[in-house]
DNA sequence: AAGTATGATTCATC
DNA sequence: GATGAATCATACTT
């Protein structure tokens, strides 16, 4: 009996901030949240559970996935288990007081008292479980995915898709919110992919999400581009040419899309008009100078025109490997090619080595 | 092992 | 608060 007299173990309330934390983060784990009692099969279960276009490179998310069902196995198992306990236990004590009622009377608030003592200090059990659970998904996260700083490359497809939208959007390279979401989802990154990142607080616990993945890519990618565009010139071609052949087929639709000669190659590009693409190129460029960049419209015929700017170039100055790289350079083109600012102090345009910008240059 | 590429972090700035 | 710039730390290449 004396067992029993714990008296103020804890403050429980239903409404405890603590243990709203613990269940969040269970919750947000996947730990706590209804499942499946798959159990074995949970790792074949769970590539499949992203559901989104298939590209799923992890190899150590299985791992980590596993590991996860793993916990959320014993979690659910200890739970149970608590919770039998608690309820023999109560069973057992209402025993013993309806055994001692004929010797002594014993008053119903006596024993509601019991049954309060009791449950109380097995859900406080209950929360060091579930502590004790959330320490062990943080060390899995920080042993597998977190790994501090462990840089993990992205896998190749996500990189060309980054790059597509990057090299299309090159005069303004600066994805929404929800570009950002549609990148991270097309390019498959997961939590797994990045699980600490600065650049998008959403949560204590739940930071790290795939679009601070892709905020960081467009920041270095930015950065380093407008650093060395030279270094860059070649991708940019690559990448140009690419979504140009979709940039053309879904201008090909409103124009007339005769272009009979130049069956395949590189030179399917080419089968769109150079004086159709100009006067794109020119409205939307005069558009451009004024703010009317935010307007949706601008933006849409914005991303073709970037494209179809290197096509361009690349099929007009073919021959002069100069003037192509003035024409790939933002600021040569644009006006807002700067990016972010228009003023454009110093040169960044000429490839070669600029007065003021040496840095770590090693080409040429 | 040295050099490079690249994702993430930190800090200053607007 | 998002971005640029510098930097860190690791992955990849030579």
């Amino acid at each position: 009996p004396a067992v029993l007299s714990i008296r103020g173990a804890q403050e429980e309330e239903p409404t405890d901030p603590q243990l709203m934390r613990l269940d969040n983060m269970l919750l947000a784990e996947g730990v706590a949240g209804p499942e499946k009692g798959g159990g074995s099969a949970a790792a074949a279960a769970a590539a499949a559970a992203s559901g989104g276009a298939g590209s799923d490179n992890s190899v150590e998310h299985s791992d980590y996935r596993a590991k996860l069902s793993q916990i959320r196995q014993i979690y659910h198992t200890e739970l149970e288990k608590y919770e039998q306990a608690c309820n023999e236990f109560t069973t057992h004590v209402m025993n013993l007081l309806r055994e001692q009622s004929r010797t002594r009377p014993i008053s119903p608030k006596e024993i509601e008292r019991m049954v309060s003592i009791i449950h109380r200090k097995f859900s406080s059990i209950q929360m060091q479980l579930k502590q004790s659970t959330c320490e062990a998904v943080m060390i899995l996260r920080s042993r597998f995915l977190d790994a501090r700083r462990k840089r993990r490359n992205f896998n190749k497809q996500a990189t060309e898709i980054l790059n597509e939208y990057f090299y299309s959007h090159l005069s303004n390279p600066y994805p929404s919110e929800e570009a950002k979401e549609e990148l991270a989802k097309k390019c498959g990154i997961t939590v797994s992919q990045s699980i600490v990142s600065t650049r998008d607080p959403d949560d204590e616990l739940a930071r790290g999400s795939p679009t601070s993945c892709v905020s960081n890519w467009f920041g270095n990618k930015r950065i380093r581009y407008k650093k060395n565009i030279g270094k860059f010139q070649e991708e940019a071609n690559i990448y140009a040419a690419k979504t140009a052949v979709t940039a053309t087929n879904v201008s090909a639709h409103g124009s007339q899309a005769n272009s009979p000669s130049t069956p395949n190659s590189a030179g399917s590009s080419s089968s769109f008009n150079m004086s159709n693409s100009g006067d794109l190129f020119m409205s939307v460029q005069s558009l451009n100078g004024d703010s009317y960049q935010g307007a949706q419209v601008g933006a849409n015929v914005q991303s073709q025109v970037d494209t179809l700017r290197h096509v361009i170039s690349q099929t007009g100055g073919y021959s002069d490997g100069l003037a192509a790289s003035q024409m790939y350079s933002p600021q040569g083109i644009s006006a807002n090619g700067g990016w972010q600012d228009a003023t454009t102090p110093s040169s960044v345009t000429s490839p070669t080595e600029g007065p003021g910008s040496v840095h770590s240059d090693t080409s040429n």
